[in-house]
DNA sequence: CGTTATGTTTCACT
DNA sequence: CAGTGAAACATAAC
């Protein structure tokens, strides 16, 4: 489930267990959820630290006590889990590191979409893989500038890394429902008001989301999350929630209430 | 057995 | 080069 907020709540979580303990060793069970020869991991990360975590986007960087960076993109299907006995290793933990305090440090992935890189740099990395500022920091400024001369759909633009930098499916649906912006409409036809809607429903729907935690459960009853799903009833009109595909991904949205 | 899944990367076109 | 759309990736769960 790892959108902005959720990534936001594994920063937090690996701040309160994971960070400063001495790793003492890791175990790899699948190299292909390796960007580089497991050798690096082992010479970069053995014996030192994590001493800090960065989230960009859905990216998260534990800075250590050595040279390198931990980047860390949990796919799909990823998530962190801290655990001491051996006998409780998650299923899908197919890295894991070890510290001297006794604990393991799990990176869950049942779809192995996930993976590990090594950094010199988060601002290097920014730029190689081409993202934006995070969608919690973006400007409405740069907002608009990266919408300008875009033909295509605006779910498409805002799940863009170089536009938005965090946003993912759910949210982007979640965005879309609170602006009353369909999700196919083409951004050469948005306002300038449209434009702005769609930019303070992200600030609204990742402030939420953070606030509760990634807790859908918790969200303001009229966020879409609670009926997301085809033939659930709308919170502000009687029609029913529609099912379909936008870019490739599954998208919901209130045909009444998302105009064109 | 076929379909689906909250993501990124790559590649062929315009 | 920039933008777009489709495919590929790997695998559990329904």
């Amino acid at each position: 489930m790892p959108e902005l907020p959720e990534v936001e709540n594994y920063m937090k979580y690996i701040d309160s267990t994971a960070l400063h303990q001495q790793i003492v060793a890791m175990d790899c069970r699948d190299d292909r959820l390796l960007k580089k020869p497991e050798s690096d991991f082992n010479e970069h990360l053995l014996h030192q630290e994590f001493k800090e975590t960065h989230r960009l986007g859905k990216y998260l960087f534990l800075k250590t006590t050595g040279k390198k960076i931990l980047v860390i993109h949990f796919g799909m299907t990823g998530r962190p889990n801290y655990y001491k006995s051996e006998e409780d290793r998650p299923k899908f933990g197919h890295l894991q590191l070890t510290f001297k305090n006794g604990f393991h440090f799990a990176f869950e992935n049942k779809r192995k979409f996930g993976w590990w890189d090594l950094a010199d740099s988060i601002t290097d990395f920014k730029t190689s893989h081409k993202l934006s500022d995070d969608a919690r920091d973006l400007s409405l400024e740069d907002f608009k500038n990266s919408l300008n001369g875009r033909k295509t759909d605006i779910k498409k633009i805002i799940m863009d890394q170089s536009v938005a930098a965090g946003v993912g499916n759910w949210m982007a649906d979640e965005i879309l429902y609170q602006s009353k912006i369909h999700p196919q409409k083409k951004v050469a036809n948005m306002t300038e008001h449209d434009i702005e809607s769609v930019f303070e429903a992200m600030k609204k729907v990742i402030e939420v989301a953070i606030e509760k935690d990634a807790h859908y459960r918790d969200f303001p009853e009229h966020f879409l999350m609670h009926f997301r799903k085809e033939d659930e009833t709308c919170f502000h009109t009687e029609a029913q929630i529609k099912k379909i595909k936008v870019g490739g991904r599954t998208t919901y949205f209130s045909p009444e209430w998302q105009k064109l």
